[in-house]
DNA sequence: GGCTCCCGCCACTCG
DNA sequence: CGAGTGGCGGGAGCC
């Protein structure tokens, strides 16, 4: 009877595939068969060929003759397979599922297209490939070139004006894998900022656009961690230089340090703090671990070991590492070496050293528009609020927990890095904001704007002016008017229970109506708001309000913020989701240096400007990533940037992200002022205990209301 | 025989 | 209670 159910799914899976059903993405397939080829410093056999067979012949993968039983589906004698397989027969849904991941197989899993095929073919058994063709080796099964499928698929730098979403569900079945894998490698590229997560099941691609600016502020943080004495005098075997670290973070995280995340920003922090550049695995997995305890220690070593194995070999297939062997006595330790970026520590040169070998001159040039960028003054309370989305674990102490920056990248506090609490240095840097001008942003030159603020680890583009061009001022009514900041002000407590309900709850489970994206007019036409017009100043020589245009635009994690009326037409010229932010809120958050440069109008704003660190702590929360597809299609939005992945498009998103942006000019204001002047608003996120522990388990969306 | 690391159980959290 | 996550370690392949 098992028997039967798999052939049956089997050859319906078959049938679907020679259907051509898998037509769907045909870009992210050219992608891919450029990308494998380029990114594959070891030719694998099966990557080339799977490659291979994808440009020539779809009929080849049907080649495969000989039928592996035990591995064209689980074992049917294990209990899991067993089990899998009676729940597979019960249940439509399921069996759906794993009809779909058989039907993505063939494309994107070599071996698994042979054992499909195998399965299924029997009539078209022409060729004989050995057993090792045949059978996945567990080379062709590791995650190292699991990883270089997956990387394959995307852009090592993603056009800004495209959005790539990765839906975990699309990408485990393409790779023909288990959910459960894919997350051991978007955990690692999370943790290098290569994805952001937006919502369950859906993260979104950042490629290596933000990996410099991420490897600059980990090697910041493994210094002001001290990694880097412990890596200097790790010849010594390390146990004390493993104990010096777990001195140096005290209390620091018990559970979150096992985070793959966590672990693989620290494993990376030891590279980049080491002179050479090399470390072993013994090395790393005594300095990763911190507690000592005898009794455990050992399985604590190995059980790290073995997630570093993990994590090693995703860096691997990203390029950053490569692996030697050293001879040691009798023994041959492993020893990574960086083979990454070293120069990201340069401003506006910094590009990527191995940008050489993965990307164009005009990657490169993106990369730039990372360059500079200020420091944050971190604060306890967001470092608390970080820590929350850290892995939960049983017994938080808190405080001195490493914080997974990744988590908050995109939709949360903008470009926090925190890794860790340093009881000595609660604010030391471990939290930073980059922020730099940037002039040749495509956007900003459509915007005329007087000056672009970029946030670079939190995508976000600022554009602010000091002025108000004519013809903006129609007088529309001011939306924030000091009467309606008072009113605000009263609306507090409303606000305040509504962001504890966000943060209680799940945030990417949200209403769309909180997510307050307009159409804007392409030219003159006023901006309304549930009805209400609303754009305008009653100044004339300030402007009174600011569009946020979230990235839900399709605009690759760029988010901006526009002096309304500052737009030729008063409005921007492209058609984008947005809302206002009340100019006062914003004023005061514009250096004057800033603002004078800005007055000049145009794009001359070359000379980076410091920006008040507080003032642009922008928290994710509320600029937080609303559903694209939500906003997309809610909106009718289909700007010039909209460039939803095919993936996106095709998969729905599972919910609408819950925005916490204001929907009202009175919550804008309120939530405006949060955000742009109040240092420790992240902080005020922060949920009580209760309702921050959170743990491996699912997550909610790195997104926090702004006021609490 | 030790190094590697795949595999999937199962704990957690949240809706 | 189901679904999404992901910590964790058994144990088998590989060198």
């Amino acid at each position: 009877m098992e028997m039967k159910c798999l052939s049956l799914k089997d050859l319906i899976s078959v049938r679907k595939i020679k259907a051509g059903s898998d037509d769907t993405d045909t870009m992210n397939e050219q992608k891919e068969n450029i990308c494998v080829e380029r990114r594959i410093m070891t030719p694998l056999k099966s990557d080339s060929l799977m490659a291979h067979r994808r440009v020539c012949s779809p009929d080849i993968t049907h080649i495969t003759p000989i039928k592996h039983p035990e591995k064209s589906h689980p074992d049917p004698w294990t209990p899991t397979a067993n089990l899998k397989m009676l729940i597979s027969a019960a249940s439509p849904d399921i069996r759906d599922r794993e009809l779909k991941k058989t039907l993505f197989r063939p494309i994107e899993n070599e071996e698994k297209v042979t054992e499909e095929d195998e399965d299924l073919d029997d009539s078209c058994q022409f060729e004989v490939l050995d057993d090792s063709e045949r059978r996945p080796s567990r080379k062709q099964k590791s995650l190292g070139l699991l990883c270089q499928k997956f990387l394959a698929l995307y852009p090592d730098y993603p056009e800004a004006s495209e959005s790539i979403n990765i839906s975990l569900d699309e990408v485990a079945t393409r790779l023909g894998v288990e959910r459960r894998r894919i997350y051991d490698i978007v955990n690692v590229l999370e943790s290098l900022m290569l994805v952001s997560r937006m919502a369950k099941n859906l993260y979104v691609w950042h490629g290596r656009s933000l990996l410099s600016k991420t490897l600059e502020e980990l090697e910041r943080t493994g210094r002001e961690q001290g990694y880097h004495l412990l890596m200097d005098q790790r010849d010594g075997s390390s146990p004390h230089a493993a104990q010096h670290t777990q001195n140096t973070h005290v209390a620091s995280s018990r559970r979150k340090d096992k985070s793959l995340r966590i672990m693989s920003q620290k494993f990376v922090m030891l590279f980049l703090v080491s002179k050479t550049r090399t470390v072993t695995l013994d090395t790393a997995a005594k300095i990763l671990i911190e507690e000592g305890q005898d009794d455990s220690s050992h399985s604590k070593y190995k059980t790290k070991v073995r997630r570093l194995y993990d994590i090693a070999n995703v860096l691997t297939s990203l390029n950053l590492i490569k692996k030697l062997h050293v001879r040691e006595e009798n023994s041959r330790k492993p020893i990574f070496k960086w083979i990454g970026p070293s120069d990201f520590r340069s401003d506006s040169e910094s590009l990527e050293v191995s940008g050489a070998h993965t990307g164009t001159a005009e990657r490169r040039e993106k990369m730039v528009r990372h360059s500079s960028f200020i420091q944050v003054v971190p604060t306890p309370h967001v470092n608390r609020r970080l820590i929350n989305s850290a892995p939960s674990t049983p017994h938080r102490d808190g405080k001195d927990e490493p914080v997974d920056f990744s988590r908050k990248s995109v939709s949360s506090v903008a470009c926090r890095l925190q890794f860790e609490d340093s009881p000595r240095a609660p604010s030391a840097g471990s939290t930073s904001v980059a922020v730099s001008l940037q002039p040749e942003t495509p956007y900003t030159a459509q915007f005329t704007p007087q000056a672009v603020a970029y946030l670079p680890q939190t995508p976000v583009l600022m554009l602010y002016s000091s002025h108000v061009p004519e013809g903006i001022t129609q007088g529309q009514r001011s939306p924030v008017t000091d009467q309606k900041k008072r009113e605000r002000e009263e609306d507090e407590n409303q606000a305040s229970k509504r962001s504890k309900r966000t943060a209680s709850t799940e945030s990417e489970t949200a209403e769309s109506e909180c997510l307050d994206t307009r159409e804007v007019s392409p030219g003159n036409g006023p901006v309304k708001e549930d009805g209400v017009e609303k754009r305008s100043n009653t100044d004339p020589h300030h402007s009174s309000q600011y569009l946020y245009v979230p990235n839900t635009a399709g605009l690759n994690g760029l988010n901006f913020l526009m002096p309304a009326g500052h737009t030729h037409g008063g409005m921007p010229a492209v058609a984008v989701p947005y809302f206002l932010v009340p100019s006062p809120l914003i004023a005061g958050t514009v250096p004057a240096s800033c603002a004078e440069g800005a007055a000049g109008g145009g794009l001359s704003f070359s000379v980076p400007t410091v920006l008040s660190p507080a003032r642009f702590v922008m928290a994710g929360g509320a600029f937080g990533m609303a559903d694209k597809f939500n906003n997309a299609e809610h909106h009718g939005y289909r700007g010039p940037g909209s460039t939803l992945s095919p993936q996106g498009l095709r998969k729905e998103s599972p919910r609408p992200v819950q925005m916490q942006t204001p929907s009202t000019p009175k919550e804008a204001a309120l939530w405006s002022k949060s955000f742009f002047e109040t240092p420790g608003a992240f902080g005020l996120l922060a949920s009580p205990p209760a309702a921050r522990k959170r743990g491996s388990a699912q997550r909610k969306l790195d997104i926090e209301h702004p006021s609490n």
